[in-house]
DNA sequence: AATGAATGAGCGTTCATTCAT
DNA sequence: AATGAATGAACGCTCATTCAT
């Protein structure tokens, strides 16, 4: 399992530090990566700019770290929601409720997060990790099925997830562009039904 | 159907001009648009800083426009595409390969266009007018699907395609940040079978 | 006497040239020395820039020719109007009246020649020019006032003349930022009053 | 009374600030309103360019900064010298004197201000109030020797007063563009004996 | 002669960063 | 630790000018 926790503790700041990190990922949402300004996270935390460089050291340090804080929490969150639920289908569709549910902020987070990556090495070993975390329980759900003869894929269960996931980032440009709502109940029949379609052998 | 095409026509430059274009979506892929300064383009043109900006305007009138040209050669591709088969399944088999095969520059370019539409709300506008027309030879090839009685679909029309261009887009970062193959069989035979499923009435 | 023709004779043009000179001097006196910049002119005379350029060489080329053109006929007509009055009070209140009734777009244009002048060593050699041709009718009318026995002036004829003179010339940023009204009775009664006890001594 | 202060206070540069005003005014005399750049003003006082946008926010607001500064002590000067004289004739000869021997550096800053006021509508306003102010004193004196008894006056207190403003600020293009010396003894005489016959009915 | 196209020099401005307090 | 002040680097943009037609 890759590691998403810093690779440095830092000291300064201490709990204001980490107050200051959520106002960081709420700019970077509304902002962009790269117009994300010391001024900017100053003004909304209230926080001079001086001092968050003594926080962060540099601009991009300080965004870094903020993707890192943001993505985290998405991924514990979507873990602790696995753990919660005991038979694999009710945990998938659990998954992917959580997915579809994804709210607008969160997106705009992921969508600057994944798109400073593709410009930035160190952000890509991040989101490799963030990727692969993200899939841990739905490929965790899927074995757990075939394994208790619940699940009869047609196909490999690394295609059946991506293919899932893809339903549930799919709706990132939508939903952030305002093109759909956040929330279609047709297209969630479509996808959980489409799962456990191809969870479902024929034959059976 | 939505305009795609340029508001105004400029005239200076002429055929240099669109030569400059398709350098300047190569550099946009590249380096984002935040990160795409006019010297990058001059560079990779070889066009004076000062020629381009005679030719677009600003900075920001250059990318909007780049994004433009690029797009519609997208959407046209994909609309010519269509006209050419006539089955509405293999129509729809040709768009779900040719949207799987899209390529690493196009996902980019793609990628920073969209993100740059989160910002900005004439991009935003020139979006929703791609996305409405990327779906279009899609639900076209569904509804003659239905018309013709070939498919029988268990979900809205609606729901159906915005799943198989999830499926599609859904790629967008695994590609761009090189987590996925751009070419995988195996998704390519999940994402079909779900599609397939969902036309196709199990009383049939 | 000094010289206000232009020092070499420019053949670009022709007729159309003249045209543009009026024209440039209108926007001289609109945006300024400094702020009038070849595409004014082009837009107001309906000439292209580089056509111009062909006309008048560099932008402060034509700016200078403008100042010449525009004061030689302001000097021409202030001669004119003293050859036309004999009795020399009488033509000194005719040149008072004709000052102090200068319209502002000339004061304006006056006004950016002087501040030029200012700052460029060949405009402040035709500044020097104009000054003296300006004073010359003036002085030339007390000379003859004296000489006839109407005048017994009470200093010398220059410092009467600069005082007159500044009488009129003192109005131009009252005038041009909108202070005073550009005709005012008991401001020309002041000054002709002023006049005509300087000329006279109380002996008489 | 108008208001020659600066509309808010800014804090930046403290001491420092008021340093660099002085040389900005100087500057401004010497290459004019147009031609004062930041790198000039930065040569001249030895601050950095973004040092001096930290201070003044930008080209413009340093520029009128500076007039609003200079225009104000030399006001306030005016104000003062009055103040000192208790006889209403002395004060006027003072005042006259006094502005017969402005120096050459702060008629160019004048110019430079007032030809930048008739382009500017904030400045303009700032010229009014300044014209205002420093009639005020010159009317001031007029009207308390009228009601001294003292004078008699044949005109209007403004014409007066404007005529003797006009003696006096008409001296500014000859000074400033060289063709008179600042201080000639006969053009004095001039001034003051027409202001005293203007003060004076014949009667008595 | 007249013009549009192309370009380089120069300027205002933004912003991350360094430094002193 | 926290901050304001100061500054250099970099960029978009304007505009006069040159060149080819």
């Amino acid at each position: 399992m890759s590691d998403l926790s810093p690779r440095r503790t830092r000291r300064a700041g201490g709990a204001r530090r980490a107050l200051v990190l959520d106002h960081v990922v709420a700019v970077l949402a509304d902002r962009g990566y790269a117009g994300t300004r010391f001024i900017d996270v100053a003004e909304a935390s209230g926080v001079a700019v001086s001092t968050l460089q003594g926080y962060f050291g540099s601009r991009e340090d300080m965004l870094i770290e903020a993707f890192r804080h943001a993505t985290s929490v998405a991924v514990v969150a979507m873990d602790e929601l696995a753990a919660q639920v005991d038979d694999p289908w009710q945990q998938l569709v659990a998954m992917v409720d959580r997915g579809l549910s994804t709210d607008v902020a969160t997106w705009r987070m992921l969508m600057e997060f994944w798109t400073a990556a593709a410009h930035d090495a160190e952000l890509r070993e991040h989101a490799a990790a963030l990727a692969e975390q993200y899939r841990e329980p739905f490929i965790d759900g899927v074995r757990r099925g075939i394994e208790s003869g619940a699940f009869t894929p047609r196909f490999d269960t690394a295609a059946i997830v991506e293919a899932v996931v893809a339903n549930i980032v799919g709706l990132l440009y939508p939903v952030v562009l305002g093109h759909l709502a956040p929330q279609d109940t047709d297209y969630r029949d479509v996808v959980l039904a489409q799962l456990a379609f191809a969870l479902t052998s024929q034959e059976r």
